[in-house]
Formats: structure tokens, C-alpha cells, sequence
DNA sequence: TGTACATCAGTGAACGCGCGTTCACTGATGTAC
DNA sequence: TGTACATCAGTGAACGCGCGTTCACTGATGTAC
């Protein structure tokens, strides 16, 4: 049963949202095919008239990540220069930093879902990666109205700190609390 | 072919140690069984003589990672409080966030190795992975000469400035270096 | 101390299972006349 | 505009493969007498 090219290319863009929400909670091989495109609607034999492979899905979900990262730093970066840039940069940081975030397992910065994995990934991804991070520094910088060193020091702290907050959440929720509170203390004080 | 008690024993911690080194360059779910215990000169049938199951090896090789980070810390925790101390603090520092470091991806820090993945481990991973955490921060914070709040911060800032770096070493070389750099920088402007 | 036997670390074949991928098929869509 | 046919998104069975795990077996080690 053929659909139209319109619902064709909306069910392509729902299995990519539904992978990279799967792929953000369980990493890339912790979901299969099948489950991919279940979680989508369909089934899995369709799979290979819209990906090249479960690898080429990896790097469109990766792509799609930063897509929506850029979108929420690129606002930061888009306010008037001086006071409310800076408000909303600490905004920014706060929400980034928050126990909200941290249980959002499934809709967060791709550096920290795919931190560890993406080394271990295909090429592609990899590039998608590195792209994606280059563009994320300096919306970043903008932000901060600072240089490229003030925005790659603070993304590895704001990084940094909810990937251990992550990984603690579940056996020592007050660790993971207290290392949150640390990051955005630190932070906040100088911005 | 029985073999001696000693024996055994070299050989089960020569499975543990060659399966970090697996674990921590492909993750968990990148190396199997067989090839764990091919690593350690053996084959794949003996395995479930010294492990319950693959998790539980994972288990202990987290447990083992830990151990080795907690006595690179310790010994700079242990050097005389003031100068001494201090200054192998930032040793350990410049060494944690060195190109070196950052290439080594068979043996390096933990929370590096699998910040990402333990989130999505069984609680016996988790659990130890807490415990080890809990206790390389209290030792940062001896090394420090400070509180809590002070090591979780620095120890956010080196994870993530090394996990970033090491995401794009293979793409982008010099944003990689200079992801090091910046938080280095950070970091010792302070200490 | 020497002998007989139980123990058990290691081997390699085999297991069921889920994975990524392929394929023949369906039938509504899009197109050519 | 209406008809005939090619296209192709989606289906579900099937593929080979590697995985974690089990098992019967081997033979040196450790132990009981």
C-alpha cells in the first residue's frame, strides 16, 4: 500500500525522533531495528526504503540532537547584547543544570547522551559530531559575548556535571543533587 | 586440565584487567565473551568458571577502574598538606587533561570511559560506580585542601573537558587540543 | 611418604535468541496517454 | 477527465551471524587414607 510522498517523509522524520529519543535513554546499541520502527508506528521490514542502514539512522539522529541544541543556545545568542543576553544565559545555565535535565534521560545535549559513544561510532557520526559542536562553541561564545576559551571551558563544566550527576542519579540522588548545586554555584558567580 | 589455586587466580585477574581495557576503548556491549577471554590467553567455556554472568564482570572491571583511579588520587592526597601537596596537584591535573591522556583510550578514568554507559548498566555497575565516585571525590577534596563543593566542581570540569576531547580528536585535532587547553588553563589559574 | 580418587580450571562444540538485513508480495499513489 | 500501468512505502517471513550461556569432556591438582 504505497503512501504519499507527504506521509512518507513524515513517517521518516517520526522514526528519526523516535530513534533519538531511544538512542539518547539506551544508547545506539542498546535499540534494534525492529523496536525502532515499532516505537514509530511501523514495522521493521520497511526500515531500509528510508535509512542506507541502522548506521545512517545513527548520524540523521545525531544531526537531529544538535539541530534542536543549536535552536536552544542559538536563542540565548540571538537576545540584545548586555543585560538580557546575560539574563538569559543564566537561565540557560540554570535549566541546563537542573534535576529536570538530569531525569529528562531521553531529551537532552547530545554531548552528554552520546559523550562516550560517539568515539566508538562510525565516521559519520563522528563528523556530524564535531560539527555539531563546533557551531554549539560559538553560539556559546555569543552568549557569553566572550572568546571561544570562555565557551569551551564552560560547556566541559556544564558537560561535565551532568554526566556524573546522571551517573549517580539512581544510587545516590544526593551526590547527584550536590555536584548539580556545585556546577551552577561556580558558574553562576562569575557570569 | 586442572590447574593451581595461584594459577586460577592470576588468570581470573588477567580477565578482569585485559576486560577494562575491552570495556573502556569499545564499551560494554562492544566486546563479547569470547574475545574477553581470548584477550586473556584463554577460551570462551572456562568463562562462567570465574564470572556469574558478563555483568558481573563488568562489575568488577568498574571496580578495578576505580581502584586505580582512587590510588592515583590518594597520592597526591597523601603528599604534605601546603607547597607539596599543591604542586602534585596540578601534576595530576596537567596529566589528566594531557594529549596523552586524552589518546590513552584503553586506560583512563572511569567517569570517562563510561559516564555514558552506566546510566543504562545493571545497579551492581551503578552501585560500585557510586561507591568509586563518592571516594575520589573525598580523596580530591584532601588533595584540594578544600571542601566538597570545590572537588565535585573541579572533577566536573576535568570530565567533561576530557570526554569532549576525546569525542572529536579523531575529526578536529586542534578543537580537541584546545578543549584541553582552555580548562587547564581554568583550572590551574586557581590552583 | 605413596597411592587412589574426587575436584575443578580449561576446552570446544552446541544451544537458543535477537540482531541487522533481504526479499517476495500488497495495494494505494502518481503518471502517461 | 478517465483509464491503464508503473512505482514504491509498508508488511511479515526468512536469511546468516554473533551473542551469552550451557554442557560433556579432559587431565593435572589437591586430598583422604
Amino acid at each position: 500500500m504505497r503512501l504519499s510522498k507527504e506521509k512518507a517523509a513524515e513517517n521518516r522524520a517520526k522514526v528519526i525522533d523516535a530513534a533519538l529519543g531511544l538512542f539518547q535513554r539506551r544508547g545506539f546499541s542498546g535499540v534494534g531495528v525492529a523496536e525502532l520502527m515499532g516505537a514509530a508506528g511501523l514495522t521493521h521490514g520497511g526500515f531500509y526504503n528510508h535509512f542506507e542502514s541502522k548506521a545512517a539512522l545513527e548520524a540523521e539522529a545525531c544531526g537531529l540532537a544538535f539541530e534542536r541544541a543549536l535552536a536552544a543556545i542559538g536563542k540565548v545568542a540571538a537576545k540584545p547584547a548586555g543585560a538580557q543576553r546575560r539574563e538569559a544565559m543564566r537561565l540557560y545555565v540554570e535549566r541546563y543544570l537542573s534535576a529536570r535535565a538530569r531525569d529528562a534521560a531521553g531529551a537532552s545535549c547530545p554531548m552528554v547522551s552520546f559523550g562516550t559513544d560517539v568515539s566508538r561510532e562510525s565516521r559519520e557520526v563522528q563528523a556530524k559530531y564535531a560539527e555539531g559542536l563546533r557551531g554549539y562553541l560559538d553560539l556559546m561564545a555569543q552568549g557569553l559575548e566572550s572568546d571561544s576559551a570562555a565557551a569551551r571551558a564552560l560547556m566541559a563544566e556544564l558537560v561535565g556535571a551532568l554526566s556524573l550527576a546522571r551517573s549517580v542519579a539512581r544510587e545516590d540522588r544526593a551526590l547527584s543533587d550536590g555536584i548539580l548545586e556545585s556546577a551552577k554555584a561556580r558558574i553562576l558567580a562569575r557570569l
